[in-house]
Formats: structure tokens, C-alpha cells, sequence
RNA sequence: CGCGGGGUGGAGCAGCCCGGUAGCUCGUCAGGCUCAUAACCUGAAGGUCGUGGGUUCAAAUCCCGCCCCCGCAACCA
């Protein structure tokens, strides 16, 4: 068996419900996912939750839950979304599951047993209230700390540290050396410009259990839990190893489940994080996996982050824009297209209700739209829904499109990639003005000229379906049922030109995104 | 202070890495068409590409300075 394209997104912190910045992360992902499969890749697509730590300890308790419960209730609330914007995801892993925790332990162990660790004494200002350590940047101006605070105290602490430093070194010659493993280029430079201009200090990968008790115990000292780091990246191989994944199985000296077929996973091709977290991914996580003798991944492909009117999305404020409010008003696939088509992966975005109808208004309903409505209504209307053919005036426009598209997913240029496939709504829309075929109708001599326009027009309809396919899966179908086909546009194979044939009937037009901004009549 | 991003016709953006007629969407104006979701097509007006220098035959694009905006700085995608 050949190893599979393994991508996965960040996993989300449970303190919450999924916001804009989790969907927009999730159907990127998605959409690659999605064209991956559609080149024929076999594909693994990993999303999921980490729901360890303090934050989600404190929020249990003041709903009077045990943590797990707390966790399950949001878990269930997070599986409903990943449904909601039709993820396509192979997997869904939960940082509390016992499958994960048996891969946390077994990393913790080789690496203490290997020396990577070490104990130290940490000693601090720290908030009882709140249950943590203050830095320096926490102290007022005259040196005091906030009242909400509460009494603060000085404060040490033992703790485990994952000895990072000394990998520092290797870590930026490894990223000057490969250029693709962190795109895009700006992110890539950040890490860069971090490692050059900052001495890594050791990570601190511990909490006592007597003051954070939500967590995974380290196998070699019970008075501790595993803090963050070593938990939530590790979720990128625990989900594979509990596939029975050869590479991490092997270095982890892991059972791999009896009798199933193991898929190849490690190293992953992609991981989709936005910017926040790169220095986690782009420097702990690679140090972590060369000291437990793991190939790293391919690439960490970075996005940025959205604002919404312009300023800093925050529940605190209100400036908040609700996924599944919007998908309920306008759809799942407008508002995948959207999201997607609105920023280069990396850039960051604003959001507008505005600029959200003007999108779906200019390129779905009277671009996408239109076109498949006017030419089928055509169709329906001349021809009685039936095609004669074939012809080929826009082969070699929508063979180009369909070629530079198929490039630009496989090297994660989503939007440019849209951007290239509304190229050929636009040549379509241009090619209904040029031949008229509502003047050919009229006139019986050019029957058999209206009959090549109206395929041309259908047959694009049908490539415009399979290069939609990954972004808009469900606008994709229903191209495909209003033209007929009883299969699905799921392989990007299928652009190629002439896939209708003649004598071929296509089903009943219908608006595929119908306008919101004038009165139905 | 440090690091990163940005400043392009009325609005929002692409182009910048690999210098060589300034492009896209929306909006405005004019025209065409009538198949279609009052949609579609064509044309026009509108930009000293933040600013001051430099390199070059040639700079939005490379180099230096400056101004302004935004983000990051150990658990927010």
C-alpha cells in the first residue's frame, strides 16, 4: 500500500464554540482534502480537539461538570459543526481519548529515558486566583500587580523541561534548507527571523498535578501532568498510530491494533495552522520529533487571521461573525466559497456582511449561476433538453482552465485558483453574448450552428462542476443533476472536454443561488 | 525597543520573489442584448502604485531613509 496524503488542521481548544477562524482553517483543509482525493490521492484528512488544561479545569467547574463531561458536551457541539461545513475529515481526535493518551505516554517515556528532560526549579509571582504565574509584563506600572489578580505570591515550583536549545542549530539550517516546509514565504521568514535573532529557552512541559490535575500524568513521575505542548501537537501522530501507522508505530515502539490494514501516514504532506501557532509548529514540533526519531512534515502551510469590519474579532466585544448563523441564511457552499476566495492562504482577511452578499450576489448568483440557468433554460427551451454534439469551440479555453486550476490546488493556491476557474464563467457568459443562440432558435437554417453553441455551453457547465467540486461540493452535484448525470463530479479527471454525448438529456434547470437582494417576484 | 505584515484609480484587492504597455471585482457613466436569477456582453471616465533619495536604458517591482496603519511577543484559527 502506498502512503497516503495525510493533511490535518490544528487542533481547537475546547473553551469555546467555533467561530469564523475555525471554519475558515477547517474548509481550507477541507478543500484540499477534497482536490487531493480528486486527483486520486488517497487521502487522510485529521481534525479534532485538545481539551486538556487549566482554562477548560476552571470553565468544568463553574458549570458544576466533571471535566470529561464538559468536554463531551462541547465535542458533541464541535462534531455537529465539522458535519455542518462538510468536512470530509478521515478522523476525529479527541485529546482525552485513551488512544491518544497511550502516545503522549509512550513519546514522554523514550524521551525521558533518551535524557531529553530534565528538572528544574521555577519560582515566580503567581495568582492563586487565577491560577497562574504572572510575568513581568503583568505588573502595573508601579511594580504592583492588578487587583484582579488577587493576592499574588511569590511561588516556586518544580517542573520538566524538554531540552529544545540545544537543537536550535540544526533547526535553522533544516528550514534554510528546505524552503517548502513553511509557506508562505512571509511566515517562513518570521520563524527565520525569530531563530536568528532569539536564543530558544527549554520548554517547560509539566504542571504539578496538585494544581493542574486535568491532564496526562507523566508515565515516569505521577506528580505531574503533561502540559500543552507535549499533548495537543502530538495529536498529528497519535491519530496516526492508533491507525496501526508503520513509521510512528516503529519509533514508538507501539503495538499497532491486530488486524487492520495499517495505512502509511507519517510524515504528513501538509499541516494547516494559522499564524499563532506557527512558532509551535515551525520550532517545538520538529525539535520534538528528531528527538523521538520521526521524519517531519512536509510542509506547514499557514494562514492568517480574519477581522471583522476591520477590527479584531472578540467575543468580549461583540465583533463576532457567526458561521453557522450565515450557512443557515446563505448556504455552506457560498460561504466555503467565500472564505476561500476572499484571501490567499497566509494573507489575513476582513470580514463584512457587505462584502459577503457582494460576492455571492456578483459571482454566484449572476456569474456561476446564471450561466448554468441560462444555458440550460436554453437548452430546455430550443432543444427540449436534449443535446446533440459534440463540439469543441471551448475545449481549449476550458481545458487551459481546468489545467492551471488543477495546478494551483495541488500547490495550495486556492484562491488564485478560483479565481482561474470564474475565468471560464466569465469566457461562457462572453461566448452566450457572441453567438446568440436565442437568434439562431429563430432562425430553422442555423439549427445545426445552435445546436454546437448550446453544447459548448452545457459541456462547460459540466467541467465548471468537477473544478467546483472541491470547493462547493454540494453546487457541484447539483450542476451535475440539473445536467443529468447520475454520477458524481468527484474526479478532476473528468474536465476533460466531451464527457456529454449526444442524444444525452439534462434535467430541469433551477437557480442555484437564487438573489437575496430584490423581492422574489 | 524587537519581530512580522500592510500602505496600488470612489471601495476591496492582485501584481512585487524572477524590473520592461498598471490588472481584477464592486461602484459610476454610455452603449448592446433579451436566453437567463432586473441577470449577461462591450466601451469609457478615474491611479504622481505612502513619502524622500539611490541603482538602472527602464522601478509598483531592487537598495537605503522616513511617515502612517495592523498584528505578534508561550496555550485565542
Amino acid at each position: 500500500m502506498s502512503k497516503r496524503f495525510y493533511i490535518t488542521t490544528a487542533i481547537d481548544y475546547v473553551n469555546g464554540q467555533p467561530h469564523l477562524g475555525h471554519a475558515y482553517e477547517k474548509i481550507v483543509t477541507d478543500v484540499i482534502a477534497r482536490s487531493r482525493r480528486a486527483m486520486g490521492d488517497e487521502v487522510f484528512f485529521l481534525t479534532g480537539l485538545d481539551e486538556h488544561g487549566q482554562k477548560v479545569q476552571q470553565a468544568a467547574q463553574k458549570t458544576g461538570q466533571s471535566p470529561q463531561a464538559y468536554c463531551d458536551g462541547l465535542a458533541t457541539d464541535w462534531k455537529n459543526f465539522v458535519a455542518r461545513i462538510q468536512l470530509t475529515q478521515d478522523d476525529f481526535i479527541r485529546t482525552t481519548e485513551p488512544r491518544h493518551k497511550v502516545v503522549v505516554q509512550a513519546i514522554l517515556a523514550k524521551l525521558h529515558a533518551g535524557g531529553h528532560f530534565y528538572k528544574a526549579q521555577h519560582h515566580g509571582w503567581y495568582s492563586s486566583r487565577e491560577e497562574t504565574f504572572l510575568t513581568e509584563k503583568d505588573r502595573l506600572p508601579d511594580g504592583s500587580f492588578d487587583a484582579t489578580w488577587g493576592e499574588v505570591i511569590e511561588l516556586a515550583e518544580d517542573n520538566y523541561y524538554f531540552k529544545l536549545k540545544a537543537h536550535q542549530p540544526w533547526l535553522l539550517s533544516y528550514i534554510e534548507a528546505h524552503p517548502e516546509f513553511i509557506a508562505p514565504a512571509q511566515h517562513r521568514n518570521a520563524v527565520l527571523g525569530f531563530l536568528k535573532n532569539n536564543t530558544l529557552e527549554d520548554l517547560c512541559i509539566t504542571r504539578p498535578a496538585s494544581r493542574l490535575n486535568w491532564g496526562i500524568p507523566l508515565p515516569f513521575d505521577p506528580a505531574f501532568v503533561t502540559y500543552v505542548w507535549f499533548d495537543a501537537l502530538v495529536n498529528y501522530i497519535s491519530g496516526p498510530a492508533s491507525c496501526g501507522d508503520p513509521a510512528v508505530c516503529g519509533a514508538l515502539d507501539l503495538q499497532p491494533p491486530a488486524a487492520t490494514r495499517a495505512p502509511i501516514l507519517w510524515p504528513a504532506d501538509v499541516h494547516v495552522l494559522g499564524k499563532d501557532i506557527l512558532k509551535f509548529h515551525a520550532v517545538y514540533w520538529p525539535i520534538m520529533l528528531k528527538a523521538m526519531g520521526l521524519s517531519l512534515p512536509a510542509k506547514l502551510l499557514v494562514h492568517g487571521w480574519w477581522q471583522k469590519d476591520g477590527a479584531k474579532i472578540s467575543k468580549a466585544t461583540g465583533n463576532i461573525v457567526e458561521p453557522l448563523a450565515i450557512i443557515d441564511e446563505w448556504g455552506v457552499d457560498a460561504f466555503r466559497y467565500h472564505v476561500v476566495r476572499e484571501l490567499e492562504v497566509g494573507a489575513d482577511g476582513n470580514w463584512t456582511d457587505a462584502g459577503f452578499a457582494a460576492r455571492y450576489h456578483a459571482d454566484l448568483a449572476n456569474g456561476l449561476g446564471n450561466l448554468v440557468n441560462r444555458s440550460l433554460s436554453m437548452l430546455k427551451r430550443y432543444r427540449n433538453g436534449i443535446l446533440q454534439g459534440p463540439s469543441n469551440e471551448l475545449a481549449a479555453d476550458a481545458t487551459r482552465v481546468a489545467t492551471t486550476a488543477t495546478e494551483q490546488l495541488r500547490s495550495f493556491q486556492l484562491q488564485s485558483a478560483l479565481e482561474t476557474i470564474w475565468s471560464l464563467v466569465t469566457r461562457a457568459n462572453q461566448y452566450v453574448d457572441q453567438t446568440a443562440p436565442f437568434k439562431l432558435a429563430k432562425d430553422p437554417a442555423q439549427a445545426s450552428r445552435l445546436d454546437e453553441v448550446l453544447y459548448n455551453l452545457a459541456e462547460t457547465c459540466r467541467i465548471l462542476a468537477v473544478l467546483l467540486f472541491p470547493f462547493m461540493p454540494g453546487t457541484s452535484g447539483k450542476i451535475y443533476a440539473q445536467l443529468g448525470i447520475s454520477s458524481a463530479p468527484d474526479q478532476l479527471s473528468l474536465a476533460a472536454w466531451g464527457g456529454l454525448a449526444a442524444g444525452h438529456a439534462v434535467g430541469e434547470p433551477a437557480p442555484l443561488f437564487p438573489r437575496k437582494d430584490i423581492p422574489p417576484k
